[in-house]
RNA sequence: GCGGAUGUGGUGAAAUUGGUAUACACGCUAGACUUAGGAUCUAGUGCUUUACGGCGUGGAGGUUCGAGUCCUCUCAUCCGCACCA
């Protein structure tokens, strides 16, 4: 009978779901894996990229299953976002029914390859009783002071209509529809992820070696920490004045203080407020008023781009060590939302400074001995700097802050280029922030009992604006505080919010769900994930608010845990034709048309095949073709297998192809160990496999092939599901999928080993001797072998490396 | 500009971590079996040379008995960050 994928993959996967057979048991007692993919956005359909995804995680969690660990392997879905709602205006479908529906097309899908996903712990992010507790959650977060709600610039992108929070926006564009962001003023609920700054960078370091390198360093940079001085500059008397009082200081923040005596001119961003003061009260003539408004108005991206650009307010602060006159410009090149908007400049020792002070004659002063020319951006003694003359700039650093933190004038500072986090979207499609507003009260957190505050299902959606805030009623209700008439909240949580405790949430047993949103103890037991899996492009998003939540919900007592995956794997890209999949490209492989054709383990075979996990996977139809065609071979040859158990050998009397062919299928065992559990190099454990048999094919010993396939099976089994215990329940009753199968090391142990014989380092010929050769018996056997070589030489050096090879050192007599 | 990664046959890729470079697979060539085959099987396949040999892991040096692997420089490609004071 012919291997027939179909109907094996399908009588499998029945079983299977009839067992149960992949929900995690609730005895805390064993010893627990959690291995995670990323949970997918219900698009429609399944991807090349969730194919390899979930195949290398269910790779994982099987391996695990079978050495009868304790595994998680759960799946949900993250379900809110703006594709349903564009859907909605396309199709003119409810978001809830497009998004539902989507689910169990896709739930579907993914049963037919096969992934051992815990059914039962399944969710979508949009269900009412995840919200509900994501809602609690967010009240206690406002109770706490971590969340708030602030008036400020923001990225608004109108396409979306929607606020965007500075990690969306990519190279100044919307990271969902590429549109260019505009800057908006509006109000908008804010997480204080600041405040975990320091946590969140620290905490990297347990995170080493485990995490890739790549994206350890993009989190560093994500939140930039930096330390320096942060001091008052006082305006002067006539300033004082001519800003009508209004203004007597302001702050800046420098990494530099042992360059402040090179301090020529302060710069500040179009936003700050002296600047618009000197707008709106006239203070500076119309054409410059215009030019600076024009900068405001502008997307950093703009002004990232655009020349060294400012003007002269025609006021001065005071330097606070020098007592001398400082000359106040706005520049473009000063961001608003970083150290207060406002710096001391320093040309001979900032390239920005050099470049505006260059374009506007403005004076440069070297403080900083080295380098030949300015701006000399390093470190030095310093001179021309009073009593800190003669210093070098580490030390200076130091007494210079220290010197201001005495007078009250300053102090040592961190500043983070993290910001907060605006949660705020002005989505229907999302869950409700559980606000409301009251006339009298204030904003007013809804109470515990009114949870899960829910969307309205009768809206039309448009397009055009919120439609919660256009639904005729669901706005208006009363204050949970004073019972008067009040304005439930229509902005919604950002999607984010969402997969930053989904982890903790399937770590709780479904039967609690309604009564609480993790459960503390099986949180400390499941987490962290031991193994997360999942795409490159959520290095910093989704990873840093996941980490970040963790660490808040810890901080209330859901759990005690303080990083939520202990290892990640950043999966490549499915390439086609060198080019990512995508429907507009055309160059896209349909999974379900593949599972038609070759069946789930085909697929699954060729994905973990092709490449190792973490780098690209070019897509390639011939080779898929390879991956069927050892599947059928494999199948094929369970006529070969004549013991129902692991038999029992003897090495000794084996032909050298049936010991040989022993050989590979141990050493494809003992590597099975290190791939699934550390490099997850699956392609070489298949190629181990594939060496094995063919040299079982190159003997005729049935206990041999009883043993080789007995051992493949097990050891393809998290990779080739179905095919792998179909087999295994035919030939072995599944006895080898259920223990782990241990090395026998005579396998390894050969009559004689072959070792090269190389000169001067050049490999010349080879020599078979006894394993147990003496270094004499194989040297004279290499000088015999080689002896054509050495004709008129001397020998000066000879080396033996037991089991690989000898090299003979000569040089001409 | 800064930071990180990667460069190995026609292609996807291996190489026990300093020890026989190119395992495994795709493709290609030849043959076998077939009414036929895009099925299956067998053999071959780094480049070069009539051969002996010579040359080969982006390039140039270096360390070493020995380098794809370590060091220095350099080139190319890809990916992040990009006025954060």
């Amino acid at each position: 009978m012919g291997y027939n994928p179909a109907e094996i993959e399908k009588k499998w996967q029945t079983t299977w779901e009839e067992e149960g057979a992949f929900e995690p048991d609730n005895d805390q007692e064993k010893r627990k894996k959690y291995i995670l993919s990323m949970f997918p956005y219900p698009s429609g359909r399944i991807h090349m990229g969730h194919v390899r995804n979930y195949a290398i995680g269910d790779a994982i969690a099987r391996y695990y299953r079978k050495q009868n660990d304790n595994v998680l392997h759960p799946i949900g879905w993250d379900a809110f976002g703006m594709p349903a709602e564009n859907a909605a205006i396309k199709h003119k479908l409810h978001p809830r029914k497009w998004t539902y529906e989507n689910i169990d097309y896709m739930r579907r899908e993914l049963a037919s390859l096969g992934f051992s996903f815990s059914r039962t712990r399944e969710f979508a992010t949009c269900d009412p009783l995840y919200t509900k507790w994501e809602q609690a959650f967010v009240i206690k977060m406002f109770e706490e002071g971590l969340l708030y709600r602030e008036s400020t610039t923001v990225n608004w992108c109108e396409p979306c209509h929607t606020v965007l929070a500075n990690e969306q926006v990519e190279e100044g564009c919307c990271w969902r529809c590429g549109t260019e962001v505009q800057q908006r003023e509006m109000p908008g609920y804010y997480i204080d992820i600041v405040k975990y700054a320091e946590e969140l960078l620290n905490d990297l370091k347990l995170l080493e070696g485990k995490w890739p390198q790549r994206v350890l360093t993009m989190q560093r940079n994500w939140i930039g920490k930096s330390q320096g001085l942060e001091f008052t500059f006082e305006l002067s008397e006539e300033s004082k004045k001519k800003l009508g009082g209004k203004f007597a200081n302001y702050q800046v923040f420098t990494t530099r203080p042992d360059t402040i005596y090179g301090v020529t001119y302060s710069a500040l961003a179009a936003e700050h407020p002296i600047v618009k003061y000197m707008i709106d009260h006239a203070l500076l003539d119309a054409e410059t008023a215009e030019a600076i408004t024009h900068i405001a108005n502008s997307s950093e991206r703009d002004r990232a781009q655009a020349d060294k650009e400012g003007y002269a307010l025609g006021i001065d602060v005071i330097h606070p060590l020098t007592g001398e006159k400082i000359p106040v410009w706005t520049a473009n090149f000063v961001l608003a939302s970083y150290g207060g908007g406002a710096v001391m400049a320093v040309p001979a020792h900032d390239e920005r400074d050099f470049d505006f002070a260059s374009r506007y004659g403005l004076p440069i002063r070297r403080v900083i001995e080295g380098g030949e020319a300015l701006p000399y951006t390093g470190t030095g003694a310093l001179i021309e700097s009073g009593r800190f003359s003669c210093t070098d700039s580490a030390d200076a650093k130091e007494a210079i802050i220290n010197y201001f933190d005495e007078r009250g004038i300053g102090k040592g500072t961190i500043n983070y280029k993290l910001r907060n986090w605006g949660v705020s979207r002005q989505r229907y499609w999302g869950a409700p922030i559980p606000f409301v507003h009251c006339q009298q009260c204030g904003l007013v957190p809804e109470k515990a009992e009114n949870l899960p505050i829910t969307l309205p299902e009768d809206v039309e959606i448009t397009g055009e604006g919120n439609p919660l805030e256009s639904h005729p009623t669901w706005k208006h209700c009363s204050c949970p505080q004073c019972g008067q008439a009040a304005i439930r909240e229509t902005d919604t949580l950002d999607t984010f919010v969402q997969s930053s405790w989904y982890q903790l949430r399937y770590a709780t047993d479904p039967q609690k769900w309604e009564l609480m949103g993790i459960d503390r103890k099986e949180a400390n037991y499941w987490l962290p994930v031991d193994q997360y899996i999942g795409g490159i492009e959520h290095a910093i998003l989704h990873l840093l608010y996941a980490r970040f939540f963790t660490k808040v919900l810890r901080d209330m007592g859901q759990c005690d845990i303080d990083e939520p995956f202990e290892r990640l794997l950043t999966q490549g890209m499915v390439l086609k034709e060198g080019a990512k999949m995508s429907k507009s490209k055309g160059n896209t492989v349909d999974p379900d048309a593949l599972i038609d054709q070759y069946g789930a383990d085909t697929a699954r075979l060729f994905i973990l095949f092709a490449a190792p996990p973490q780098k690209e996977l070019e897509w390639n139809d011939s080779a898929v073709e390879g991956a069927f065609r050892f599947i059928k071979k494999l199948y094929s040859r369970k006529a070969k297998v004549s013991h129902k158990t692991l038999p029992d050998i003897d090495h000794s009397v084996l032909s050298s192809a049936s010991k040989e062919a022993r050989a590979k299928v141990y050493d494809a065992l003992k590597k099975s160990t290190e791939v699934y559990e550390n490099s997850f190099a699956f392609n070489t454990l298949i190629a181990a496999s594939m060496e094995a048999l063919n040299a079982l094919d190159k003997q005729e010993d049935e206990t041999v092939w009883s043993e080789g396939i007995y051992i493949l099976l097990n050891l393809l089994e998290p990779i080739i599901p179905h095919v792998a215990t179909e087999l295994s329940e035919h030939l072995f009753a599944r006895e080898n999928l259920s223990a782990a199968i241990p090395v026998r090391e005579e396998v390894f142990i050969q009559d004689s080993v072959t070792l090269a014989v190389t000169i001067n380092g050049k490999k010349r010929t080879q020599i078979a001797v006894s394993p147990d050769a003496f270094k004499e018996e194989i040297l004279t056997a290499a000088r015999e072998a080689g002896s054509r070589w050495l004709e008129g030489m001397v020998t000066i050096k000879e080396i033996v490396v037991p089991g690989k090879l000898v090299n003979l050192v000569v040089k001409p007599a």
